[in-house]
RNA sequence: AGUCCCUUAGCUCAGUUGGUUAGAGCACCUCCCUUACAAGGAGGGGGCCCACGGUUCGAGUCCGUGAGGGACUACCA
């Protein structure tokens, strides 16, 4: 064995090394998934038969700054990720980040404007190469942030989903569905934003609580204008594009103006009053203006009367030019002072009938804010029906499972009310839409190449981008190499096995990349879907920077180190709930870290310059009942572990790993083990290696901080690339009900001392009566060990010296066949009174508990239909806190 | 308006197909700086598991109703 110095471990647990360990991984290329397999076969601990198992990193906006949500994403994947790799499965788990067509274009235009610089100036190739320097800018940091989280993702696989192969992809995924006759051009009312100027999708509106007012105008008859209607409306400055008022037909008060004409105020143009069963007659007064130009419902109103479609605004949202009447000098006003403008002239007219204070909820735009103007115009549209089908049946087949499954109802209902995707912006930023106009003949082409000029012909090139999601849509299909269909990574990695991502992009993200993908593939593009719960402040409040408590998760990598901030990540993530971040609970999980560090240290000590690997191999001779123990403890733990992360209950694997290393390892175990130290040295040392590599997925710095400090590991020996523990057997089918004997009798000889008031070290003698009940064999498994850490004089087996007289504490372990007391001479108790008082208490106690076990045996119904077993383990109870009962009665009747 | 989630110790929360005396951390009380760790250890107090009703031998867990809190989707001119 190479002669390893073996570095001195720093006293406690700190992150300065989180660097060095960062760096090894990359140089050992742990993360490229040929590489690690590779490691794995060649040792023999490879999955065999096994998918390969595959996470596309949920990509962050390229110019984005890691958040916490970012962080929790980042924690949970690769915790997965190490844990399948360790598992000997192929893994695969891809980086990248995301154009952000709006957001960015959005970024730059103001970047721009802080210039002094009109981003329109430069024109569309200008400013995109100014999106280029901007991104080239904003790139590594986004990079080195999420590389300081100790994510092992495969950056040699990194994508952009603006990379040339990724936009080859997104043409060609436009083009077929072109073909396929998804994809199609038409005029719809859609959520326009004026102060970006571009076409927004429904789900890029922010419907937000206002207050506002509803205004009752006066519409005169045509033919009579001593009559008219009254029409309620929170939108006056829209009747200047009026094209006619319903009623409903029922509606007996308005029957006799169906059919007439009213005349408008303002701009003299006569509108027809139409029948439809749109009209609530009990809402407002009954009759409702109709501008289909701007109003979704008043759009399916005026297609059904044949109404046409009057267009009142500029794309900034002014009055236009051309209106009528006094309206023709409004042109270039802007909506809301239009709104003003028209009110009070109707007040001037006469025909202002009132006013009411009204809360409605509008439409804003995601990112500029303002209020969404529907507003009419040219759009290119994704067929959403069958795809949308398709998807349903995935999820409701089981063929895709969603976790938690709350989100499987809303993922369905979602499906079935779905609209058409409008998948154009009129944005510079993006993927430009392979598609070409020809002026001349109004002809529009798809394709992936320009169509040549000729006689007949002139082709100019859209000048729309495509809607930031839909190139996400495909991002398992681009990251892997598709359009390329014989691709490696695609026939590798498609489909991947889990999508993990927060729940706020179910709709945005996850459904359309079932949708789109599998289009293509006729594949889902994952097998599990995971949503992770929000990550809010401590007092369950959304961060949020006008609030000013946002908890930046570099700041935290900084001051409490990459590994606290993951454990604590995935401890607080529990299913179908936000977590609360605090610095209360990093801190926690920090200690818990610094528990393992000096558990490691602690087995170290006597260590220095030894090359003996002992936590190499499993130690095969158990001497002592705490051994037993521990190992099986250990199986267990790796079980649930294992089990628990393969149903994402994240935090239930942390807490299996804090009890067994806090309470079962370090508590009970290590302190037994400091009374049997050669003896048990090699399992300390092998079940602290298997603590390393379980805890690793969370911690992997500090975890390969440790085992490097381990002697014998070698230069490049990287726990990154172990064999994570899988529960080996139990050597001894008894060993939990022997050791609940063992953690009983420490426990009750400590209670009676702090009862007692002596103090814990005070040595005591005691006695172990009842021996017939208890095998030589389990005892002598134990006896020195409970002597050390109860602090006892003496202990032995034997019948009890009824001539010494003193106080007795049963412990029974029916299971092991264990019914035994320890008796306690009198000269050794400092109260008596004390001792009676307590036996007297536990004497209530143990006798309601009886009584609890009585009830329920006597049930008939409960014998004769519960399960047999649990019949029996319902006895075995009754039988252990009967004995008990009984020999704490004679206990208090010998103090007497 | 519809759908879904939550309500468990003073606080923050676990509690997988119903089945040990309902758990943890923090906080609190007593004791211990015992040579891995005071970011520690030992012991202790503290719970009609929101209310009512139902199913069941058995309900924190399943069903119904109600109260309080939250999320999402839709939306009335």
């Amino acid at each position: 064995m190479a002669d390893t110095q073996t570095p001195e471990l720093d006293k406690a647990y700190g992150s300065q090394h989180d660097g060095k360990w960062q760096a090894a991984w990359d140089k050992a290329q742990v993360s490229k998934p040929e590489v690690s397999y590779a490691h794995h076969l060649k040792n023999g601990t490879a999955a065999t038969g096994q998918d390969p198992f595959s996470i596309l990193m949920p990509p962050p906006n390229v110019t984005g700054v890691l958040h916490q949500g970012h962080a929790l994403m980042l924690a949970l994947e690769d915790t997965l990720i190490r844990w399948q790799r360790m598992k000997g499965v192929e893994t695969l788990y891809l980086p990248g980040t995301d154009h952000a067509s709006i957001a960015v274009n959005m970024q730059v235009v103001k970047h721009l404007a802080a210039k002094g610089v009109n981003h329109r100036d430069l024109g569309r190739e200008g400013f995109i190469e100014e999106c280029w320097k901007w991104i080239e800018d904003y790139r590594p940091r986004i990079f080195a942030q999420m590389k300081s989280m100790g994510i092992s993702a495969d950056w040699s696989r990194v994508k952009f989903t603006m990379d040339p192969d990724l936009n080859k992809g997104v043409e060609n995924a436009f083009v077929e569905l072109h073909k396929k006759g998804l994809i199609y051009r038409e005029q719809k009312l859609v959520n326009w934003s004026p102060i970006g100027q571009t076409v927004l999708s429904d789900l890029e509106v922010i419907f937000k609580e206002q207050k506002g007012h509803i205004w009752h105008l006066k519409y005169p008859l045509a033919d009579d204008p001593s009559k008219f209607l009254i029409v309620a409306t929170t939108r006056p400055e829209t009747m200047l594009g009026d094209s006619a008022v319903a009623v409903n037909p029922k509606d007996e008060r308005y029957k006799s103006w169906v059919g007439k004409k009213i005349k408008l105020p303002i701009l003299g143009r006569e509108i027809p009053i139409v029948a439809d069963d749109y009209v609530d007659p009990e809402f407002g007064t009954g009759a409702v203006k109709i501008t289909p130009a701007h109003d979704f419902n008043d759009f399916e109103v005026g297609a059904r009367h044949n109404l046409p479609k009057l267009n009142i605004f500029t794309p900034d949202a002014k009055i236009i030019v051309g209106l009528e009447g006094k309206a023709a000098s409004w042109a270039g006003l802007d909506r809301f002072d239009a709104r003003k403008a028209v009110v009070e002239e109707f007040k001037t007219l006469g025909l202002l009938e009132k006013i009411e204070e009204h809360n409605n909820r509008v439409g804003t735009s995601e990112r500029w804010g303002e209020v969404v103007e529907p507003y009419l115009s040219h759009q290119w549209f994704l067929k959403m029906d069958s795809m949308a089908a398709r998807a349903k049946k995935y999820v409701e087949d089981g063929e895709i499972e969603i976790v938690p499954h709350e989100f499987h109802n809303q993922f369905l209902r979602w499906m079935e009310n779905i609209h058409d995707w409008c998948v154009s912006r009129q944005l510079w930023w993006g993927q430009q839409i392979p598609a070409y106009h020809c002026q001349k003949t109004g002809e529009i082409k798809v394709s992936l190449e320009a169509p040549k000029d000729d006689a007949k012909h002139t082709w100019t090139r859209d000048p729309d981008v495509l809607d930031t999601w839909f190139s996400s849509a495909i991002w398992p299909l681009t990251t892997l190499g598709w359009p390329d269909e014989n691709a490696k990574d695609l026939e590798k990695f498609y489909p991947t096995s889990v999508l993990e991502t927060g729940f706020d992009i179910l709709f945005f993200w996850v459904a359309r990349m079932v949708m789109m993908s599998s289009e293509f593939t006729g594949k889902v593009p994952f097998k599990k879907v995971y949503m992770h719960p929000m990550v809010r402040d401590e007092h369950g409040d959304k961060m949020s920077k006008t609030k000013g408590n946002v908890i930046d998760p570099l700041e935290i990598v900084k001051e409490f180190g990459a590994d606290a901030l993951r454990l604590t990540l995935n401890a607080l993530c529990v299913q179908g709930r936000d977590m609360r971040l605090s610095n209360e609970r990093l801190d926690f999980y920090r200690a818990f870290i610094n528990k393992v560090w000096n558990a490691t240290r602690f087995a170290l000590m006597n260590d220095k310059g030894s090359t003996d690997a002992l936590w190499m191999s499993r130690p095969k001779q158990l001497k002592h009942l705490h051994d037993e123990w521990i190992m099986a403890k250990l199986d267990n733990a790796s079980r649930e572990v294992d089990k628990a992360w393969s149903e994402f209950r994240m935090q239930e694997a942390v807490d299996v790993l804090y009890h067994f290393i806090w309470s079962d390892f370090c508590d009970w175990y290590l302190e037994c083990a400091k009374a049997t130290r050669e003896d048990s040295d090699k399992v300390v040392k092998f079940v602290l290696g298997e603590i390393l590599k379980l805890m690793h997925p969370l911690c992997p710095h500090a975890t390969e901080e440790l085992w490097a400090g381990m002697p014998g590991v070698q230069d490049g020996d990287l726990v990154a690339l172990k064999s994570f523990p899988q529960g080996g057997g139990f050597p001894n089918p008894t060993v939990f009900a022997e050791f609940k004997f063992f953690q009983e009798a420490i426990t009750a000889i400590r209670n009676l001392k702090a009862e007692a008031k002596l103090s814990p070290s005070k040595k005591i003698n005691a006695k172990l009566s009842g021996a017939q009940k208890m095998s030589q064999d389990v005892f002598d498994k134990c006896r020195d060990t409970i002597m050390l850490i109860a602090k006892l004089e003496s202990f032995e087996l034997g019948d009890l010296d009824k001539s010494i007289p003193g106080t007795r504490v049963p412990v029974t372990a029916v299971e092991a066949g264990i019914s035994v007391e320890i008796v306690v001479p009198i000269a050794e108790l400092k109260d008596l009174e004390e001792e009676k008082l307590r036996l007297q208490k536990e004497i209530e106690v143990t006798e309601k508990l009886v009584m609890a076990q009585d009830a329920k045996l006597s049930n008939e119904n409960f014998v004769k239909r519960a399960p047999p077993e649990l019949v029996d383990k319902e006895r075995v109870k009754k039988e252990e806190f009967l004995d008990k009962a009984q020999k704490l009665k004679k206990a208090l009747a010998d103090l007497a």
